[in-house]
Formats: structure tokens, C-alpha cells, sequence
DNA sequence: CGGTATCCCATTTGATACTG
DNA sequence: CAGTATCAAATGGGATACCG
């Protein structure tokens, strides 16, 4: 069991669900369109007993929703859920940040293509405000309602730009 | 051992590498301002030897610097590297779906605010080609350079949009 | 095909103690 | 303060076998 104080923010529990070694994958393969239990299994090379439990997880959470088919309906598609289409964003993120790290010199294995426009994309995070371009250095992390109390000590003491380099301590 | 093709894309990787219970709380710590051991062991709660060994994963991946400081520089500040800071939207992403599914009645406990137009914020993905805002239905995985024989296949077969509700097959 | 139950093994975890 | 070493216990993994 970790300490008293952690968990108390959304990054920490959405990672404690979705940071698992499997889960990602599974999502993955979700947005390239499978969405049967053998499907899942053979894509990924994972055993089915986790295959299982992960799905199971993952419906539980509103991520997945299962769609009976087939004769007499005896079996289940896994179809993303608005809570599942909502992780996109993340896998972008990883993605992104595997391609500049971890690609190699091949280069990126997938390419995103923004088929409204026709471009092949590259995703960028801006402010919903003012539409700037998000930089790490303008954005203040600051106590929302839910915080709690040990929480909302911490973030008041930060000032402006915590993560820039500091002057040695 | 998992299978034989998985792995082979950059959200295989990027989740294998940080997709672990503690990375990205130590991450998150870090976008607070967190550099020095203790800190990270007693803001997280976690033990110092698993601390120790996630740190060394993340210098030697480069996401993290050790910079030595304090008398005799005998001691050692983890500041995040170029690496590191471009994780920061990846923990932007875990934030807001947290934040959206996970937060319980009493709502986000960390808002995020842009100091450059003094706004909180809600960070947008858009498409760096047309600045329209991304949709997932408007992307198409397709193979990049480095996609393997097995992923170009794959995602050669997709359609436009693969994920959206299929006629029951 | 679409799962579930069982079992065994490798790894990871966290407590604790120790060191410079 | 900043770690490293050790170790028992829990966990997670995959193989396999089994059921509708």
C-alpha cells in the first residue's frame, strides 16, 4: 500500500488504471478496429486469462461496452465506450513521445493521418483560452475543488513555473 | 515473454517504459518541482530502494539529469531533462481524462492554469496542418518508415475511421 | 469461438537495516 | 541526506486445461 497522500490527483488515478503493461495495448488495438476477445489476444500475444481480466477491468470502468453478436448472441464485441474514445488523446501523447525518443532510426512505425484535411498529422496541444501553443513553462498547476487538504498546500506554495531550472540551492 | 509483434510501435514502447505504478507519479512530482530524493520518497510514499531504481531507469533514459549539489557536491538534484519535459502532455492527457471520469463529485483537484493569457485551461489537441481541433474519427493510423512488415499490413487493411460503430457483422 | 479456472514460476514490492 | 543491500511476501505472468 503507498503512502497516505498520493493518488489524490487524477493524473495519479488515471495512471493506477491505466498505467498497466497491458492496457495501453489493448486500447491501442482498440483504436485500430479490433474488437474481438481472439482478435485482442492473437494481435497482442498475450495470454487470455489477463485478456480476460483486463477486459473485464476495462468494461467495468465504462471504457469498453459489450455488443452481444453473432448466432443466438452468445458472444461479445468490446467496443469502445465515450470514457474508452476519450483516451485517444493519451495514446496520442505516448505515441508522440515514443516517436521522438524511442523510434530509432527507422522512424516512427505509425503515422497519423488527419483525414479531414488530408494531411498527415502531428498533434498539438493548445490553450482552449487563447489558442496559444501549450508550453510547459506558462502553465501553473494550481488546487481545483476536489483537492484535498495536503494537496492544496503543496500547489499554493508553487510559483510561477516550478519546473524551470532554479538558481542552486 | 510476450508475443512475437508487439512492441513494434511507439505507444508499445512509450507505455512498456512509463506505464509502471510509480513513473508517472514521480514525473508528476517533478512538474511540481520535486528534485531531491526525499522529496519524491515522501511526497509519493514510496520506498526509497524502488525509488532509487525507477530514478536510475529514468536518467539512463534520459528524461531525467542528475545535477550534483550541496556541500562537496556529494548529493545529487533530478531535474528533468528535454526528454522529460516532453512528457509533460502525456501527464496533461492522464490529468483531463482523470479529471473527467475518475474525479467523483467534488471535481478536479488540480486545475491548470496558462500564465501566458492568465486563464485556467483546458488544452486542446488540434492538428498542427489545419489547426482544427482533432477528432477521432477524422484519423488514420497508417504505416510510417519504421513500421514493421506485420504493422504495415495491419494498418494498411484499416478503413477511414476504424473504430467507428461498425454494421454488426 | 469466447471465455473461465487452476497452477506454477518470475518478478516486483515494501520493510528494514546499513553506509558514506 | 542520499542512497544500497537484503529478504519475505505479494503480485502478475503465461501455460494449460476445461466449458458452453
Amino acid at each position: 500500500m503507498p503512502g497516505e497522500q498520493d493518488l489524490e490527483d487524477s493524473v495519479g488515478a488515471a495512471a493506477e488504471l491505466l498505467g498497466d503493461r497491458w492496457t495501453f495495448l489493448i486500447l491501442r488495438e482498440a483504436f485500430f478496429g479490433t474488437r474481438r476477445f481472439n482478435e485482442f489476444a492473437q494481435n497482442l500475444g498475450l495470454s487470455r486469462n489477463i485478456l480476460s481480466n483486463r477486459l473485464k477491468m476495462l468494461v467495468s470502468q465504462g471504457i469498453f461496452e459489450q455488443h452481444p453478436y453473432g448466432p443466438s448472441k452468445a458472444r461479445n464485441e468490446y467496443r469502445l465506450a465515450q470514457a474508452g474514445r476519450d483516451i485517444f488523446p493519451i495514446v496520442v501523447a505516448l505515441l508522440q513521445w515514443g516517436d521522438k525518443y524511442l523510434a530509432g532510426s527507422r522512424g516512427p512505425s505509425i503515422v497519423l493521418k488527419h483525414t479531414r484535411c488530408g494531411n498527415d498529422t502531428d498533434p498539438l496541444l493548445i490553450c482552449r483560452a487563447c489558442h496559444e501553443p501549450i508550453e510547459l513553462d506558462e502553465i501553473l498547476p494550481t488546487p481545483g475543488p476536489g483537492a484535498s487538504e495536503w494537496a492544496r498546500q503543496r500547489l499554493s506554495q508553487l510559483t510561477d513555473s516550478a519546473f524551470v531550472e532554479p538558481a542552486e540551492r
